[in-house]
RNA sequence: GGGGAAAUUCCCGAGUGGCCAAAGGGGGCAGACUGUAAAUCUGUUGUCUCAGACUUCGGUGGUUCGAAUCCACCUUUCCCCA
C-alpha cells in the first residue's frame, strides 16, 4: 500500500484550518522531507492540552518523515502576543520566562523524538534578545505595511480595547523567527493554532520578499467544544500536562467527561487511533458513547502520562464509578490519628483535604445535600468524623456526583 | 502637550452618602432528571466562631456620625484635539 500523504491524514483527522498554498503544500509534503516549525511561548510553567494538540501535529509530521523544530519563545514572550486576547498580557520577567522554558523543554522531550537530528529544539531568545533596534527596523521593518497590519484579524478586537506598541511588534518578531529558522535550518513551513494565522502569513511573506524563496504556513483547529468554548479548561483552570499540576486521574476524568458531541473530534485530534475506529466510536448511539469516552480518556492519558499511569487512572475511575478495584490513584489525603483526635468536624476535614476551598462552601455543600461519606449523605454540618468512620484505615468523601477524595489514616 | 471619560466581587455590568457583601447576566458549585453526556428546572455563589462579626468596590490620604458613592493626589486605560 502506498504511503499516505501526511497532509491528507491531517485533513482527514480535522486538524487543518487554513493553508497558505493548499496544493503546493500538499505536494511538497508528499514529495520530500520538510523542515517545519511550531512556536511555543512559555507563558506558564507547564504545557497544556492546547499545546498537546500542536504536538500531535508534530508527531504526525515526524512519522511521515518530516523534521519538526520546536521553537521556544523565550524572546517573543518578552513582548507578548496580542492575538486572540482582549486584554494585555501580563508582563513576565526574563527569569520567569527562562524558568518556564526549561519546564517546556522537559515536556517536549516526552512527545517528540529529538534523537539523531530527527527534530530540533531552539529558542528565539538566542537571536531576538540581542537584536539591534535600528538594524532590525531597516532590515525587517521596511517590509511591513502598517496599513495592512491594522487590518489583520488578530488586531481587530484590540483596536477597540487598546493595543500598545510593544504588542503591535509581536507580529514582526514572529515573522523574523520564521526567516531566521529558514536561514538556519532551511525551514519553509510554519504551523500553529488558528489564532496564529496572521503571524504565520506575515513570516511566510517576509521570507518570500527577503529571500525570494517560497515559504508556507498552515493553521490547525483550536481545541474548542461544539458550542465554541475553549476546551482544556476545567473548573480548576487549565488542564495541564504536568502531573503535578493536573494529576493523571484528573486528566483522565477530564476526557472521560467530554460532551458527546466532542468525542469524535477529540479522538481524531488527540489519539492515533485509525480513523475507521474513530468514526465507529464517535457514532455509537446513546449510552454506548460512554465506551468511546473511556477509550478517549485512556488513549490521551497514555500519550501524555504513559501507559502505566493511564491504567492506574482507569482502574481508579472504574473502582469509584463501578465498584471494587484499585483505589491507589484516587486523589487522597493522609491524616494521622492525633490530627483526628476524638473526632473532627466534617467541614474541617473537607477543607483540610482541599475538597472544598472554604468552610462557608463546605456548609453550603452539606446544606444542599452534596456531600457523601462512605456512601451515606452527610445531613448535618455538625457531623463529627471519628475513627469509626474509617474502614481499613480509609474513608471516602464524595462531593456532588463525581468528585471523590479519599482520606487515609497514616 | 490640551480636553473628556473610566477603573466595582471569577468575568461582563448596575449602583452617585446610610435600605450595599453590593441589581442583572455569564461562569462556577450543588439538587432533580440522566448515561460519570447535553438540554431543562431549582437552589446557591466574600470570609469567619454565621444569632452575629469581619474584610471587599484601582492605590494613598482626607471630609462625614456614616463612603463603592464626596474631595485631593497617584496609578492605569479609553476617546477627542495637537
Amino acid at each position: 500500500m502506498e504511503k499516505k500523504n501526511v497532509y491528507d491524514i491531517l485533513k482527514e483527522r480535522g486538524f487543518i484550518q487554513q493553508v497558505t498554498h493548499e496544493e503546493e503544500v500538499r505536494e511538497l509534503l508528499g514529495r520530500e522531507p520538510v523542515t517545519f516549525y511550531i512556536g511555543f511561548d512559555p507563558t506558564a510553567d507547564s504545557l497544556h492540552v492546547g499545546h498537546f494538540l500542536q504536538m500531535m501535529v508534530m508527531a504526525h509530521m515526524q512519522r511521515a518523515g518530516h523534521k519538526p523544530i520546536a521553537l521556544l519563545g523565550g524572546g517573543t514572550t518578552m513582548v507578548g502576543d496580542p492575538s486572540g486576547r482582549t486584554d494585555m498580557r501580563k508582563m513576565l520577567t526574563l527569569e520567569e520566562i527562562q524558568s518556564n522554558a526549561e519546564k517546556f523543554k522537559v515536556q517536549f522531550e516526552k512527545f517528540i523524538d529529538f534523537n539523531d537530528g530527527k527534530a530540533i529544539m531552539d529558542n528565539n531568545a538566542n537571536w531576538l534578545l540581542k537584536l539591534n533596534y535600528v538594524d532590525f527596523l531597516r532590515e525587517i521593518g521596511v517590509h511591513f505595511s502598517v496599513n495592512r497590519m491594522l487590518t489583520a484579524e488578530c488586531y481587530k478586537n484590540r483596536m477597540e480595547k487598546g493595543l500598545t506598541f510593544i504588542e503591535f511588534n509581536y507580529m514582526l518578531m514572529q515573522a523574523y523567527d520564521f526567516l531566521e529558522l529558514y536561514r538556519r535550518y532551511g525551514c519553509r513551513l510554519q504551523l500553529g493554532g488558528d489564532d496564529q494565522w496572521s503571524n504565520i502569513i506575515a513570516g511566510a511573506d517576509l521570507i518570500r520578499r527577503v529571500e525570494s524563496e517560497p515559504a508556507y504556513g498552515m493553521t490547525f483547529t483550536l481545541l474548542t467544544t461544539s458550542d465554541g468554548k475553549k476546551m482544556g479548561k476545567s473548573q480548576a483552570g487549565a488542564v495541564w500536562l504536568d502531573p503535578n499540576k493536573t494529576s493523571p486521574y484528573d486528566f483522565y476524568q477530564y476526557w472521560r467527561n467530554v460532551d458527546d458531541a466532542d468525542v469524535e473530534k477529540c479522538l481524531a485530534l488527540l489519539t492515533f487511533l485509525p480513523m475507521e475506529e474513530v468514526r465507529r466510536l464517535g457514532s455509537l448511539p446513546g449510552n454506548e458513547i460512554n465506551e468511546a469516552k473511556k477509550v478517549l480518556a485512556f488513549e490521551v492519558t497514555k500519550l501524555v502520562h504513559g501507559e502505566e499511569e493511564a491504567v492506574k487512572a482507569r482502574e481508579a475511575a472504574e473502582a469509584l464509578f463501578g465498584g471494587g478495584g484499585n483505589l491507589d490513584m484516587v486523589p487522597s489525603t493522609e491524616i494521622d490519628k492525633q490530627q483526628l483526635g476524638d473526632g473532627m468536624n466534617v467541614i474541617d476535614l473537607a477543607v483540610l483535604t482541599g475538597l472544598v476551598p472554604s468552610k462557608g462552601e463546605g456548609r453550603r455543600l452539606i446544606t444542599q445535600g452534596g456531600l457523601t461519606i462512605n456512601d451515606a449523605k452527610v445531613d448535618s454540618i455538625d457531623r463529627i468524623i471519628t475513627l469509626d468512620d474509617f474502614k481499613d484505615g480509609a474513608l471516602m468523601m464524595k462531593k456532588g456526583k463525581k468528585t471523590y477524595h479519599r482520606v487515609v489514616i497514616k
